[in-house]
DNA sequence: TTGTAAGCGTTATCAC
DNA sequence: GTGATAACGCTTACAA
């Protein structure tokens, strides 16, 4: 692999004048330049981003600490946020910490050792104190771990608040709200919107707690017979949905005509099968987008427009719910 | 961020020294190097990986070249191969083609720079030569690009044989097989595997190419309804073989009674979804340790065992296919 | 057993 | 405008 030096000798010139026309700073000479541009073409240099790094102390590196990588929401998420990254003119580190403390020290350590630039925090942690002692740039999605730390995150509130309201108004009476794990306030918001309109109309409701990760279908189908005359489910992922939605089947219950249901998410998934699921979309578009324009600015040492920052949620009406005019 | 030179300092040593005993390489004194240690400790000093890569020409960075995220398949994989990445002590960059030639330029240029030490190619490219060229040691998965570069596959001929050999057992008189681009090795092999026993049974097969990503619900709709007589499908994914079931479910035929189904990959949904989906499993897990087990003897310099290597598949029975006793 | 110093490929400061 | 050269943080001959 050429080296500057090799740039250098060939142009006959300084490895200085080389990094100037690389960095495109300081004078030189067009004439020189093109001499430089010509022997860069054919040495087919590309300058050593460890070398250029080591000194900048910058790796042009930012890292994108996930809870998992088989989630269809999250690997959504991940495919935009590697899309912006590269177009920021940046490298993705990929981390898994599969809430496995021993990952996530590991990777502690990596992100201090290769001067990562930024990190992206997905993942939960208990430890956001070690993440901020780094002193490394964090965005938080879907989490507000600490108040020193900008987020990102759907309006969760307004798309609980936004079932809820779709429910109420086709006539549900009787309704169940499958929700994530309580101790995650995506989950908490989620459940105080969807409460706020329930509360005021005075509906019946019980609320369940899930994970997100493989909920049990055995305990969705058993909440679902414990109450055979519920009429609405507000579920907090399209996969709680779609496994609520088989139980309902197999209960021999018309969806939506006997009970109607709401999941979460918008992932591909929920637009393929039948009965197409009503859900609320996060925008894992602008949230990624979201997340590296920010990301950018906090590298670039700029002021952040939000510091938490909220995006917008929206109903889409599918098959599961009944149209009301 | 305390260096090397700041330990030596504290340790009342060399920075020599101290490289020797973070390195443990070469004699050092017993009591010295607790005095060290000591000091790395106290200073909470972790080794810049970024100064140790540009002296060694190599980063300690993998990465690996995915055909897109969203993809079940593929996350699952990912999730592997992250795993045992960070499980060799090394870390992952993640890059995502989409079949763009313009990022799969950036990236090969990225690999260069940053001595990345390996590439796990899953991605389909147009452009191996232009890898090649890097010298940097590369894995293929789910594709035999070239004889130079190692390979590691599904034994896809055995997953079309084994599904034909269920299909034909459990008396499908007419099949049809929703198989995936036919550009692709794998698709081929698994063809190749399908019709070896189809032939050989006389059995008549209409076979159909179809997108792996986003697969056109209409096309397999249309073409299950020119065969009103089907009994049988093979469809190289599992998201096929959803799509497919929905097709026969609304022409009112029975599964597995009418037409059998079987899918490809075994992605948890097929588990999870009514009727669970037989299909032919493709073992991620052992996939992703294959490749990782290579990649490092390929970084040592050491002989590979097997230069292509083949994963064994296996067929899943479950509810869309017939018991046979 | 330990220290000195050169070198990895860059960038940036300073002369010229 | 351009060229030496120190520095980034580390490893490794080689010397002591």
């Amino acid at each position: 692999m050429a080296t500057i030096k090799d740039v250098a000798k060939k142009a006959h010139v300084s490895v200085a004048t080389v990094s100037r026309v690389i960095n495109q700073k300081g004078y030189v000479n067009e004439e020189t330049k093109q001499l430089v541009l010509q022997a860069i073409e054919e040495l087919n240099y590309v300058p050593n981003e460890l070398a250029r790094s080591l000194f900048q102390k910058k790796s042009h590196i930012v890292a994108v600490m996930m809870p998992h990588l088989t989630s269809y929401y999250f690997s959504d998420l991940l495919e935009v946020i590697e899309d912006e990254t590269i177009n920021s003119n940046y490298r993705l580190m990929i981390c898994n910490s599969k809430d496995d403390p021993e990952k996530e020290s590991k990777y502690l350590k990596i992100f201090d050792q290769y001067n990562v630039d930024g990190i992206i925090l997905i993942s939960n942690t208990h430890r956001i104190n070690d993440y901020l002692a780094l002193s490394i740039p964090i965005i938080e999605i879907d989490h507000n771990l600490s108040d020193e730390v900008p987020s990102i995150t759907s309006n969760n509130f307004l798309g609980g608040k936004l079932a809820a309201e779709k429910l109420v108004n086709s006539g549900c009476k009787k309704i169940i709200h499958f929700r994530g794990p309580s101790g995650l306030v995506t989950v908490q918001d989620r459940t105080s919107g969807f409460q706020s309109v329930l509360k005021a109309k005075g509906v019946e409701t019980h609320t369940y707690d899930l994970a997100f990760i493989s909920p049990d279908p055995l305990d969705i189908e058993s909440k679902i017979n414990a109450h055979p005359d519920v009429d609405g489910i507000f579920c907090d992922s399209d996969i709680i949905a779609i496994l609520a939605i088989q139980s309902l089947k197999r209960a021999n219950k018309k969806i939506p005509e006997d009970v109607q249901v709401i999941g979460f998410d918008n992932i591909q998934l929920s637009n393929m099968l039948e009965p197409k699921i009503t859900t609320i979309e996060q925008s894992t578009e602008a949230i990624g987008k979201a997340a590296l324009k920010s990301m950018m600015k906090l590298i670039n040492g700029e002021e952040l427009d939000y510091f938490h920052q909220t995006i917008d949620v929206k109903l889409i009406e599918r098959d599961t719910t009944k149209k009301v005019f």
